[in-house]
DNA sequence: AAGTCGTGGAT
DNA sequence: TATCCAAGACT
């Protein structure tokens, strides 16, 4: 055998290939994936995709960017209005939060979702990920985009272990920005490819390791997909915690459009010292407006 | 840096 | 029924 007249490629390079052809075969149609959909689409997704299924936030978000088809539109609107709006998708902070970037936009950026790296991860509810996501995402550059999806795959497909650890790590994001594609473009669909691989292929559970493309490199599976050891990944309880009591309250209020005395938030829990500590904390969070005459609404400003 | 913060579908 | 888990951020 001759030597190859071209380096043997690396190991990284070998993944993206496959994985970026299978997104194209598979990717799914989702709105904020469409051209039309903006960085500000793109952003409003990734708020509510932080922890909630893309099938729940499918119908918000189309409801949302109807109401609010650009970042001034929910910045003229009240806080509240927002938090309303969110539903039940969870986490209602993250509605506070993307108002509060939406107000950031408005001031700060003229109205134009920023496309620096650092402008985007100084807006409120914005962190790592999804700095690197509008950015990558929205305006096509080329950042390490270390979602739980993109963790999973780089832990089974060259760690060779079933789950990534509890929280991100520095090797972890010396990997990704080591498999990250030269080429900006290329390197914006191996972000998308690659978490769209975890999303729908190597899933936490029921893996369905043959329709991988790159399953005969996958060094987790090449072991014999040991199982993952150590202590368990921490459960979360909820029934009985302060967040459930949190989520009830807050129903109360989303569905009032006038002032809610406090006898009515008293009928949702019956524990009061634990429901007022929960009523306190989403005051404290500024979810929650106390009046003057002892009712409570969503926040007005 | 370990805890907190919602919700509902799937298993 | 109980547990897991779904494109994290913040303190």
């Amino acid at each position: 055998m001759t030597a190859p007249t071209k380096p043997t490629p690396a190991a990284s390079e070998s993944l993206h290939s496959p994985v970026i052809d299978w997104f194209d075969e598979n990717a799914r149609d989702l709105p904020w994936r469409r051209p039309d959909a903006g960085p500000w689409g793109v952003m409003v997704s990734e708020f509510m995709l932080q922890q909630t299924p893309v099938s729940r936030v499918l119908p918000v978000y189309e409801q949302w960017l109807r109401r609010w088809p650009r970042p001034a539109d929910l910045a003229a609107d009240a806080p509240g209005e927002a938090v309303r709006a969110w539903g039940r998708l969870g986490y209602p902070r993250r509605a506070l939060r993307l108002h509060g970037a939406a107000v950031a936009i408005t001031e700060r950026h003229g109205g134009d979702v920023p496309s620096d790296h650092a402008q985007l991860l100084a807006l409120p509810g914005v962190g790592e990920y999804t700095a690197a996501a509008v950015a990558s995402f929205a305006h096509g550059q080329r950042h390490p985009v270390l979602d739980t999806n993109v963790r999973r795959v780089f832990a089974r497909a060259v760690t060779g272990v079933q789950y990534p650890p509890n929280a991100t790590t520095a090797a972890e994001r010396k990997l990704a920005r080591a498999l990250l594609p030269d080429d900006e473009r290329t390197a914006a669909r191996w972000a998308a490819a690659s978490m769209e691989l975890g999303a729908l292929v190597c899933t936490a559970k029921n893996e369905t390791c043959h329709r991988c493309p790159i399953a005969g490199q996958c060094a987790w599976r090449l072991a014999g997909k040991p199982a993952h050891d150590g202590p368990p990944r921490r459960g979360q309880t909820y029934a009985g915690t302060d967040r459930q009591v949190r989520g009830k309250l807050l129903a109360v209020l989303r569905e009032a459009h006038t002032p809610v005395p406090q006898a009515a938030l008293d009928q949702v829990w019956d524990e009061p010292v634990q429901r007022a500590r929960a009523l306190d904390g989403l005051v404290a969070d500024g979810l929650v407006e106390p009046l003057p005459d002892g009712r409570y609404r969503l926040p007005h400003a």
